[in-house]
DNA sequence: CGGGAACAAGCGTATATACACGCTTCCGGA
DNA sequence: TCCGGAAGCGTGTATATACGCTTGTTCCCG
């Protein structure tokens, strides 16, 4: 903390909080990328479990929520609109606990498709912003999004 | 696009897309710091209201949804709690059209104790990232929330 | 001064997010 | 064997997000 707001009543300055920008990032981030994958009905959210089940083949719905760094329950309920639509599919294993994901056929078509319009956005954003910087900014964000939420 | 992807049948890279690597930071970074707000029953989407109301004295919603690069519309709806709890207040103006939103001395109470559990994730986020690094950070994804979403 | 354009904002709907809690299943020790 | 803790997930509730549409108001021009 500044010493500034240890032991004066300076106002916070503006612009400060790591939060609010990162947030504020992803919105308009996310608005790009949405906007590019509206046309075959998905959004971003939605590509990126294709994404990772695309690598993956089958996983645990915990273990993809942590490779996604996302909470389980919040994963659990993003599932849903895919599975309705036939993207995914719930698989039974031998320990009745564990719930395993995987695409479907129609999911992995879906995919392929979507990732023609994620890179015209992904090309839209890099071409104003930099491939170099927005490689660099990854990188940084990796290590943001791997730190211990203790 | 790299040619890599235009011309073959390569799996897209892991890891590649801005927009999740945005998003996952985000997570990771809103999870520390409404935790650090969760004792005064405060998140840090209704921090940064309360914090951008007190520099900013009365104000339009579509002007602070700029601000916050947010959608107008969420923020109308993001200001619910904050007014049901009397953290703020609506003004009518001349032009009726307009609804200006205000803190109550309540809100300003609030944010002034807010102020203190926001700089304990704060503290704690920088602490391991490195304060100098973060404030690059901030500065790069400013730049980002700031590109044009045309 | 009348009416359409332009402006400001809310609503309907759907998805995204996550904490607190409860349920089912598994496993290991008494 | 049995039972209590641990593991794995889903649900209830509340907030967060934003597109499309509607409503209400003002402006401007003929």
């Amino acid at each position: 903390m500044p010493r500034s707001l240890k032991s004066t009543k300076m106002k916070l300055p503006e612009g400060v909080c790591n939060c609010l920008a990162v947030r504020q990032a992803a919105r308009n981030l996310t608005s790009i990328y949405d906007q590019a994958l509206n046309p075959i009905n998905l959004r971003v959210t939605q590509f990126s479990i294709l994404y990772k089940l695309e690598s993956r083949g089958k996983i645990r719905v915990s273990e993809l929520a942590a490779i996604l760094v996302m909470d389980r329950t919040t994963l659990t309920r993003n599932l849903r609109p895919l599975e309705r639509q036939g993207f995914i599919a719930h698989l039974q294993r031998e320990d009745r606990r564990e719930h395993w994901v995987t695409l479907t056929p129609a999911g992995r078509e879906k995919f392929k498709t979507a990732q023609r319009y994620w890179a015209k956005a992904q090309n839209q954003f890099e071409a104003a912003f930099g491939r170099r910087k927005a490689s660099h900014l990854r990188e940084t964000l990796r290590s943001v999004a791997g730190m211990s939420r203790g």
